[in-house]
DNA sequence: TTTT
DNA sequence: TTTT
């Protein structure tokens, strides 16, 4: 229960790479991949236009993991919601700070990944190429997955 | 014009300082300052219970800026929504990384700053302790207020 | 598992009344009540401040209906994340519609209530009258809770 | 400036229909359209999958309304925040109520409509019919438009 | 490192 | 009325 705050962040954003898997048993598993936002604007002074980007690094566990790599590579388009989450840790001595997004919701909004057509939850390619069945994926839910 | 990328972040905690204001001429200027979140659940091997707090880097510009150290000090519940942005730098040649909030609407939920009574934007202390009167602000409203 | 959808609703408002309980058995019960977000801008033609007031169905469920009936009155302030709900009823021969906000989160931003100090959930009102210590609850941790 | 309170809601879902655009006069116009939602669940006592779906009254007004009229239609995806508004009228001596979504934010997450290849902002569908370049677009953004 |  |  947190102590009457929130911490929430929506994304809707591109995969900078295949999802990186790490299991500690058959049970447990992180997941992490970066996705980016971008925004481009008028500079007001010059005139010319400036495109920026973000770096999200995204952090998935366990079934949601499991989800994410099977059904997400590099590229694709997701919307996913989460929460920020500072992590520090020390190397070479130097103590060192990274800013994670601990994801617990996540649909896809594309996905170019080659789905097996005999497992129903995939998205069908072959009916509709540019529009994938995208799904919404929570934790509670993914007891149901065939994992 | 983003492209087709949304980055969002919702936040509702207490700042664990005053504002950090830095004018760069009258008209435009940056103001900085840290707000908790914190949350606790119970580890389901030891059956403790645990709270862990994470601290977010608010940045807010020109008129709201002015607004967040006119009624925010330490300790002030507040919502906030904004976007992630990393932002990099070189201190002592190493590269370092921050992950900021760069907030565009606020909402006080409590505050603990003297106003003044004359100011009819200020929450009203007298009336209500447990309820001061919050505002929202937004950027494109600022024009209005009297700085 | 929603169909590559999202459906979501922020509030941050009063409470117009008290919570209206309803129980099917002693283990589910479904709580309504209405919540007031209001917003004043001036008239660009008129010159004159005028302020919206807007009314939201909010229902819960179970576990977080029980906190809610336990700890919010009419007036205060919450905030609360859940889906839009479209629900249509005839009465007298003519078709209603009604629009609802079911939630599935809940934080108190303030709470009337007089909570017995023995339940250490309740906002300890004694130490702190102007930001009486607020918890987040979200139906997964009712579990938690003694009813 | 809002009263303390926070009114925002966020979508993911696809038209069920073109937009409807009402002028006022040249500059002033709103449009209107609906968005479906879905969930699909698998029923606890059953154990048969329900699929519910709701419908969002989607207003848009002066220039996002034009952008939505340009590039949406029928069938497509979309992202859309706004706030939820509360309307009543009379109908042959009965009030009725309503509920709208008065939006100032959306991402095209899907095109279906043929669109220019010499307006520069509109996806080009000859290249990537499967990824069509969305963009959003805010009310402040839209003087940069060609309208 | 993505995407447009 | 959409979509899967």
């Amino acid at each position: 229960m947190a102590a009457g705050t929130i911490n929430k962040v929506i994304l809707i954003g591109n995969l900078g790479d295949d999802i990186k898997m790490h299991y500690f048993d058959d049970q447990n598993c992180v997941g992490r991949f970066p996705i980016a936002t971008s925004e481009s604007y008028t500079n007001k002074q010059s005139g010319e236009k400036v495109t920026s980007t973000d770096w999200h690094n995204i952090v998935v566990r366990n079934g949601l993991a499991k989800v994410c790599e099977k059904y997400l590579s590099k590229g694709d388009k997701v919307y996913v919601e989460g929460k920020l989450k500072n992590r520090q840790w020390e190397q070479d001595g130097v103590k060192r700070y990274s800013t994670e997004i601990h994801v617990n919701e996540m649909t896809m909004l594309s996905t170019k990944k080659n789905t097996d057509s005999s497992t129903p939850i995939a998205p069908q390619q072959d009916q509709k190429p540019s529009a994938p069945a995208p799904k919404t994926v929570t934790p509670e839910e993914d007891d149901d997955l065939p994992f």
